[in-house]
DNA sequence: CTAGGATCCTGTCAGC
DNA sequence: TGCTGACAGGATCCTA
């Protein structure tokens, strides 16, 4: 999925757009990617957008919110006056909706419509009342937003995981919340840290620079747009990669370690895709 | 309790 | 060209 930064750049993205229209219409195309009750949210209206994690929360009137879980392949596409995209990144951001992919259709009094796209459907849009999020078992596991915590709770959080590898620890969202497989390959490059290490291999000093790693890219990405429409297209127009604007070792196989010049490679763990430098990474 | 693998689903790509 | 298996920016469920 789209991780943290992605889902942020949903949220700045989307608020301009939808905060203070009423929903008029929902149209639901794949029944698994729509959890709730239409009912509940028709004629309401948003009053402002949150995120948890990598949990969009649309919040509406009444005491109604939307939770959204793009997952691994899970955009949203606005279509108004304006477009805006963001999520998965693929060429759906620019095609016409509804699409292939297109699961569920928010229409606004405005004739607007947001469109919740998953290839894999893997992702979901929940209705939920503010008790039932106050209690949701998935946000009360949650462990805090990187820049929320200091290097030292991180540090003792990791030490419930001390026989896993460090990467798996940083992916379990009760560790810290929103990190996903590129950002936790990111964190430890920029910490000179091997994916596969054990926990407890890792000193408190390491721990300290790879949240610091882990902000400092997660921060690099919001900043740059994340995975949004006006940063999948290069400046001469041909397809890019957004990763391209701070990935140092995610999708860079074969390529120099622009640190020490060693050459990326690509392994498995965690049971997932790991791009890390032998000879920085240790 | 932890750790690791299978699983949900669709699409793409590499290698016969 | 067609087939097959591996893999994919996530999280949960099951087994050991």
């Amino acid at each position: 999925m789209p991780e943290l930064p992605e889902v942020e750049t949903v949220r700045r993205g989307l608020r301009g757009f939808i905060v203070g229209k009423s929903v008029v219409k929902i149209t639901t195309l794949s029944a698994k990617s729509f959890v709730g009750d239409d009912e509940k949210v028709l004629g309401r209206r948003v009053i402002r957008l949150g995120r948890r994690g990598k949990a969009l929360i649309v919040k509406l009137d009444g005491g109604w919110n939307l939770m959204v879980h793009l997952r691994m392949t899970g955009q949203l596409v606005y279509v108004g006056n304006k477009r805006f995209a963001a999520g998965h990144p693929t060429d759906d951001f620019f095609l016409e909706m509804p699409g292939k992919h297109t699961r569920v259709i928010f229409e606004f009094e405005d004739d607007s419509r947001l469109y919740f796209n998953d290839q894999r459907k893997f992702g979901f849009v929940k209705v939920m009342d503010d008790a039932g999020l106050e209690k949701d078992a998935f946000l009360m596991k949650l462990g805090p937003e990187p820049w929320d915590m200091e290097s030292r709770e991180f540090f003792e959080r990791l030490g419930r995981r001390k026989k896993t590898s460090i990467k798996a620890a940083i992916l379990d969202q009760s560790v810290i919340a929103g990190v996903g497989n590129i950002y936790a390959d990111e964190g430890l490059w920029r910490a000179g840290i091997f994916p596969g290490r054990l926990v407890k291999g890792v000193t408190e000093s390491e721990v300290k620079e790879l949240l610091k790693g882990v902000c400092e890219v997660m921060d690099k990405s919001i900043e740059s747009g994340g995975s949004s429409m006006k940063n999948y297209v290069r400046a001469d127009g041909t397809k890019g990669n957004y990763l391209e604007k701070f990935a140092k070792v995610f999708g860079r196989e074969g390529e120099k370690c622009e640190r020490c010049g060693g050459i990326i490679k690509k392994i498995r763990v965690a049971g997932r895709g790991t791009h890390y430098c032998p000879r920085c990474q240790k």
